[in-house]
RNA sequence: GCUCGUAUAGUGUAGUGGCCCAUCAUGAAGGACUCUCAUUCCUUCGACCCGGGUUCAAAUCCCGGUACGAGCACCA
């Protein structure tokens, strides 16, 4: 009878399985080694609007146990924070530092291994393929809890070297999965080659913990009662199940997203980025030719737009290919009644205005949709004016909020004040209350600079404008405007 | 190859057996407003992967096919 209900369109996220008010434990935890990403956006987005649905807790936890493959980053544990601020609108209740939690990880590797829930393999990893492939048992897995703890103390002690020996989760190596099969949970690095970057940790530890196994583990230690994350990690989810099933846990509630592609993007990676900027192909980390949350601000994509954005998308395991112009259109709707209207001429050409008395000022709105933002007032003492060349090529012209008028040569003849026909109206500026300016915008993985006159403005650094016909900019440190995205995408 | 997952307008999404000749957004086309090619508003266009089955009734359940994606790392 409440069915009428049901049926009405869903708006924002689905309810969480079995989830309390008050009681939800829910986590995002990227490896910092690089700032956040277009993408990591999504697992902030996703679980910081559950915390707030269910006023619950959100943690931020530092992936940091790789010190080779992808290694940490030091400044990233900080901007991470920062980023994590600016997008979810406030800090994460917990943060949970992973090399920090060494002891802990190893106090569960040492009762697993007790209990005789995995045991340590002393199989190379070829070695071991061959048992996993062919679903037979690995002899290391006879070994007594004694002779397993023996062996972990010596990995402790530094005795071994990497590759020579791992702790395994026992499992079952019948299993249908083969990524479930007897999967490692511990293993060494050679942190004298590879130091962890955080100098309390740097090569004080050999051995460390795998994603799957440090991951479920902590998230059982912070009490994490729903795990929302992308697909990929579907198997993960089921080797840490087998392992919470040792250990007699309960394993969270997990809900799942599918890819997204951005299409003008394709495959950006943490690592590969990092390489880019590390071999001077980018800058920095907030180039806005990158997808890095960084980049993204830099360029006027605000953190509501961000998060109207992945919202949208939801949670649906499909993979999915959106173009740029989705993101564009969320940030154009918070920005446009906000952004000051600024004119920025392009290829200026300097005309003087003729034919009629000028007035002494001429105005034009902040911005149309809200009154109170003010007028910019322009005085127009010198009667030079400078407008596109685009433009100035047409002949005849309205310049916005004053004249018609007509060019011949560099004279603009005014025409009359009013509007006298349907002749396309244009932003223009005077010469006197302008300046010099730049205009940076991307194109094809290029930077584009463009100079032209910029109208005088007392704008704080960060504001995000409407270059009146041109596009939504930022204002930079430097004074220069970095373009967001043009008010139209229509082409021309 | 093995394992797992997904398939609704151009792009995204809602929908868990009848309310669906299918929701909302975006897009496109047209229009209104506007001294910006902005914003706002209105109209129109446009979809349930294919084939079987279950059922009085299927976008929704089952089976098969196809397509796409992910995992099978001593990465996260």
């Amino acid at each position: 009878m409440e069915k009428r209900e049901v049926k009405e369109r869903r708006t924002g996220l689905p309810d969480l399985k079995d989830a309390q008010k008050g009681k939800v434990v829910l986590r995002f935890a990227p490896n910092p080694n690089g700032p956040l990403s277009f993408g990591h956006a999504r697992g902030l987005v996703i679980n910081s609007t559950y915390r707030e649905m269910y006023d619950g807790v959100f943690i931020l936890r530092f992936d940091d146990t790789d010190t080779k493959v992808k290694p940490p980053m030091l400044e990233a544990y900080e901007r991470i924070q920062e980023e994590t601020a600016w997008l979810t609108g406030r800090k994460p209740d917990r943060v949970v530092i992973a090399s920090d939690r060494m002891e802990h990880y190893y106090e569960h590797a040492s009762l697993m291994l007790e209990k005789g829930y995995g045991y340590v393999c002393r199989c190379s990893a070829e070695a071991f393929k061959e048992h996993r492939v062919g679903k037979t048992n690995c002899p290391c897995r006879e070994r007594t809890s004694l002779e397993n703890l023996e062996l972990w103390q010596q990995m402790l002690d530094r005795e071994f070297n990497p590759g020579e020996v791992v702790v395994r989760v026992k499992t079952d190596m019948t299993l249908k999965n083969p990524a479930l099969r007897d999967w490692p949970a511990l293993r060494l690095q050679d942190t004298e080659a590879h130091p962890h970057p955080r100098e309390s940790i740097g090569s004080k530890y050999v051995v460390w913990p795998l994603l799957d196994f440090q991951s479920a583990v902590e998230d059982h230690l912070q009490g994490v009662t729903h795990i929302v994350r992308g697909k990929d990690l579907m198997d993960s989810t089921r080797k840490q199940t087998l392992l919470y099933e040792h250990f007699g846990w309960n394993y969270p509630e997990t809900m799942y997203w599918g890819r997204v592609k951005v299409h003008e993007w394709g495959g950006f990676s943490t690592s590969k980025m990092r390489l880019d900027i590390e071999e001077g192909r980018y800058p920095g980390w907030g180039d806005p030719r990158l997808p890095t949350l960084e980049g993204l601000k830099g360029r006027g994509i605000s953190d509501a737009a961000l998060r109207a954005f992945w919202l949208e998308l939801g949670i649906t395991q499909k993979d999915i290919s959106v173009p740029l112009s989705t993101l564009y259109a969320h940030n154009t709707k918070v920005v446009d009644s906000t952004a000051p209207r600024l004119s920025f001429i392009r290829e200026p050409v300097l005309c003087s205005l003729e034919g009629l008395e000028i007035p002494k000022t001429v105005s034009h709105p902040v911005n149309p949709n809200d009154k109170t933002m003010g007028s910019r007032t322009w005085d127009m003492n010198k009667g030079t004016v400078y407008l596109e060349q685009e433009d100035f090529e047409k002949g005849s012209l309205r310049l916005k909020e004053f004249a018609d008028i007509n060019l011949e040569g560099p004279k603009a003849i005014l025409h009359s004040f009013e509007r006298s026909d349907k002749r396309s109206i244009v932003h223009w500026i005077t010469e006197e209350n302008s300046t010099e300016g730049t205009l940076i915008s991307t194109s094809n993985n290029e930077i584009i600079t463009q100079n032209g006159r910029l109208e005088k403005h007392a704008l704080k650094i960060g504001t995000i404008v409407q270059l009146e016909r041109i596009g939504y900019a930022r204002l930079q440190e430097d004074g220069s405007f970095i373009l967001c995205h043009e008010v139209s995408v229509e082409e021309k």
